[in-house]
DNA sequence: CGGAACTTTGATAACGTTCAACATTCGTGG
DNA sequence: CCACGAATGTTGAACGTTATCAAAGTTCCG
């Protein structure tokens, strides 16, 4: 046991499969049949799941708890790539390419993960081919998100970036005019593509203006989003 | 006829199918059942394939010529994504989600693509699994290619995301030391998120460090690579 | 409660864009 | 095949934006 840094339970704790949109569709002897392989496994605050140049074997799902995946540049910078909350999944770049993880995943507390061999899920995504299409849709969604996000790099500014990035929080709260930043200001300026200075100046700047109010260091009220997107 | 801005050719070039390596691992009959659903088309230079907010109902092939994916920001700025070449794809974005385009595609040249209609391929992919890994494969590799990029964009500056994509471009070629530029200046500068005033500059800046030399406006020969990257 | 990590603010400097003028290349029609 | 116009590429100077460094303040977590 001292050689493995995270906790396998070979019992129970399947549920997490029914919490992944790819499998909800799923009948019950379907969803049986995966439970029956996915093993749950558990880590602790800033153990690795997986880093870049390890082999990749497995998908996996969080069923609690946070997991940051970030990449290095070539050059060696550090950049937030995502954060993975109960019910979205992982492992999946590297799972049909050469199986090697080309980025880092790390528990931002203590983190249950389900667990699929790369071998079961191919398996099953040939027994069931309608799975296949449901990652392909996942895919898509992901690839349009990571474009857009390159487009954004491309073509605005950090201000821009940064409304941008209020304004998708937002949505993803249902249309609520108070935001609760998902991560670290630091975090923040490392998935934008700048620094935590610039962060406090633009939101300072932000505030100044009247597009936002900063309720606290984690909250953020969103006064006028059309103004603050023109900027 | 004179509704269509493209040419339909009901007849042959189906060959097309066999120049992408998702489908090249079929069996005859395999190859030949889809080369039944699809359907030739001829595009002239500038002309739009698709363009965003159009309803995605198909895969294209491009059998020859070249296409152009760009994207706007949502404050209107262009960013070229990619250029296909024979044997490439596109259409595959929408085709799993809403069906919606998110990015631009245009005809560079006169263009031949093969297209497959939604409806028929998921027919396909359903009938035989097998395909849809290799889908998967191929939209894990973009997506590890899309990541990558906005990471570069993230964490490099401009030097530096130049130096890469001279770089890249050697490893297309086998790693010839004369690389060929794919694309104009502009469309460089579009899709390194610059603009075509400093992609001079700076290719101007490397030649003067005795890092490239620049042979002519579509030819550059990497004299040291390695000190290049490290700019 | 205390230390470490994160955040803010100010001053300075590096970087890249913009605008304008000129040079070159490309592609089309004669 | 050449000539011409349009598009692309280059260079310089000025400006705007954002990174960097430093120091002080705040939050978080054990």
């Amino acid at each position: 046991m001292t050689t493995h840094h995270h906790h396998h339970d070979a019992l129970g704790h399947h549920q997490c499969v029914r919490l992944v949109p790819i499998f909800n569709h799923l009948e019950d002897d379907q969803m049986n049949e995966i439970m029956q392989v996915a093993q749950s496994r558990q880590y602790k605050k800033g153990e690795m799941i997986y880093m870049a140049g390890d082999e990749s074997d497995a998908l996996y799902i969080v069923s609690s708890g946070k997991i940051r995946i970030y990449r290095l540049s070539e050059s060696g910078k550090e950049q937030l790539v995502r954060i993975l909350t109960p019910g979205e999944f992982t492992g999946e770049l590297a799972l049909f390419r050469e199986s090697i993880h080309t980025n880092y995943a790390e528990a931002m507390s203590n983190t249950q993960v389900c667990m699929i061999t790369r071998a079961d899920l191919q398996e099953f995504l040939l027994k069931y081919p309608s799975i296949s299409l449901k990652l392909l849709q996942e895919f898509s969604n992901r690839l349009d998100q990571s474009e857009t996000q390159t487009t954004r790099f491309a073509t605005e500014k950090v201000d821009t970036r940064i409304a941008y990035f209020l304004s998708d929080l937002m949505e993803d709260e249902g249309g609520s005019m108070i935001v609760d930043l998902p991560m670290t200001k630091k975090d923040m300026a490392s998935y934008l593509g700048t620094t935590p200075e610039t962060i406090s100046r633009k939101l300072a700047d932000f505030e100044d203006a009247g597009y936002i109010h900063q309720i606290s260091n984690r909250k953020i009220e969103i006064l006028d989003l059309d103004e603050m997107l023109m900027v």
